[in-house]
DNA sequence: CTAGGTGCAAATAATTTGCAGAGGC
DNA sequence: GCCTCTGCAAATTATTTGCACCTAG
């Protein structure tokens, strides 16, 4: 954890200024997970340095505020609160109206539509905040709690891992219906090897889920922190049942890379927003999968096509991606 | 505009209290259209009545919040600001932190979200607020302001009259392929029925909308304020495709009970969302337009796979339906 | 008559600022 | 030595409260 401070001061010299004080409260500020009130903060300073000032914190906490590693949040009480926004690069919150009490959740699919937003009104977003208030579910049936939140980071990896798997088993199995039903030998071997891949990732995917959910009991209990609608039903899922209902080899493979295309596209971009992290690592690792896998497909797409008949087309994946958009 | 004062009454008498102090700042509140602070409040309330006190309008404002005709916003200054909720169940902003305005939206794509997410952590949701902070396009440019927002509800007008407009569009785009390459007599008729439908309503939305850009000579200029991407292309457009790539008259009817179903929809579900204006209005009539389609279609599919052949299945329907979900 | 609304002024609470001194480069 | 940070205390700002009074039902 020391070490993000250098990382930070690396990367965000945004004002120049530095001091002993200061990195002592920026340190304490990333060491805690939940969101901090000014005074928080002070007193957490204070166990550390008994002459810290109030004043100092809040000129800290606007730096930081300023140079985008902290982001202030309203909960409706009468002071705001400050969460990190390094490692996070937006946090949407539920806060309950009853209890006070707030929980978190990334939701790539929002985000999206944000940044498709911004751009058509030509604004440039750096931060976004949504609060959705209402009731939790404890304050509505007066139930105890059953888990809490947990850490974000565990949430994050365990939710990576869950989509990732997702993907894979769909892939997986739309791979190995394409196998079966392919008339030609090639294509056949193709959609083999392919599927030997997806389950050996998958394979090793679950295992890390395992490790995983060692580390916290709970872990597999709580609540979803991170929302990704497209993976609902793993990406492929759409693809396996046109296989299932009888498609051609080479419509296969239309269909076969606009998935790789699709979650390629998705875990790398979500991927790159995030700082370091196991759930980064995920996407980044399974961003690279798909990428190959695409790659193959488009070298077998060509051979294929070039063996067919003359006609120089590659019209058909262009003709697919359009009407999908 | 004063007669919402008997509305609201009807509809909130949430705290059972009413005075001529509380009403008078109610409805100067009501008259204005932006984002109020409390102080701004305070000096509108005084210039019609100079007895008026700061505490009331405090006392005020908390009693709106707490009755559902306000919203809290915060905008990063160091105060509030508020604005009507009766009339905007939620707004969204964008915020530019160089010359502090905000401008509004509304995306009925990211209220599905969050939906769907409250659901998901079973939190029963009645307010959210989206903030997106950044730097508007005249800070960015320098360039002076082409046009402002203007009054969000002629926006909201307009925007629910253009993504109706696209709808008929792709409607009558998609029957009138629909019906030229229809083998059967009977569907090629019952596509030209709904062709000539659309075409009328079409018409009339038009002629709408034209009217309503007389009201205010930039309002085709400003920018856009609801966004929906369902309608982006139409949501007939890749029915269309579909239809011009060739299929039979079955599959046409299926694709076209899917979109109008999907139209009725959103139409419907929006539309009610609001309260009186014309937007609403005109979200109401496109669904209830859709509805009747949708109707006829139902009434026609029976009919055909009746005439067809014996088997009573009505799967196809049900099999398109879940793989789009 | 009585509960609640209202004005005024004082209180609170969060956050900012002025200023003199301290500390890093 | 200069520039920025820091602590302290005072100031500022938004918002709330106590209390006596008033008003509608």
């Amino acid at each position: 954890m020391v070490d993000l401070l250098t990382d930070l001061d690396d990367l965000r010299p945004a004002g120049g200024k530095r001091s002993g004080k200061r990195e002592l409260i920026l340190e304490v500020f990333l060491r805690q997970e939940g969101h901090l009130s000014a005074e928080d903060l002070v007193d957490l300073s204070r166990r550390e340095d008994q002459r810290i000032s109030r004043a100092t914190v809040y000129r800290t906490l606007q730096w930081m505020v300023e140079a985008g590693i902290a982001r202030k949040v309203d909960f409706g009480e009468g002071r705001f609160r400050f969460e990190h926004s390094y490692r996070h690069p937006r946090h949407f919150h539920l806060i309950c109206k009853v209890c006070n009490r707030s929980s978190e959740f990334l939701s790539s699919d929002i985000e999206v539509l944000i940044e498709e937003i911004a751009a058509a009104r030509s604004f440039s977003a750096n931060q976004s905040v949504l609060q959705i208030y209402g009731t939790c579910e404890q304050c509505r049936t007066g139930r105890p709690p059953t888990v809490d939140g947990g850490t974000t980071e565990l949430l994050f990896a365990r939710d990576a891992l869950r989509i990732a798997i997702a993907t894979e088993r769909s892939g997986l199995e739309f791979y190995s219906r394409a196998s079966k039903s392919a008339r030609d030998t090639r294509a056949c071997a193709v959609f083999e090897r392919l599927a030997n891949e997806e389950r050996d990732h998958l394979a090793k995917l679950e295992s890390r889920y395992e490790k995983l959910l060692a580390k916290d009991p709970q872990l597999e209990a709580r609540p979803t922190f991170l929302f990704f609608k497209g993976a609902a039903n793993g990406l492929f899922a759409a693809g396996a049942e046109q296989v299932a209902r009888g498609i051609t080899d080479s419509q296969a493979l239309v269909v076969a890379m606009k998935c790789e295309r699709t979650s390629y596209r998705f875990f790398k971009r979500y991927g790159e927003k995030f700082e370091d992290s196991e759930g980064k690592q995920i996407f980044l690792e399974v961003a690279d999968e798909e990428r190959s896998h695409l790659d193959l497909l488009i070298r077998e797409a060509r051979v294929t096509s070039r063996r067919r008949n003359a006609r120089p087309r590659r019209q058909p994946a262009g003709r697919v991606r359009r009407a999908q958009a």
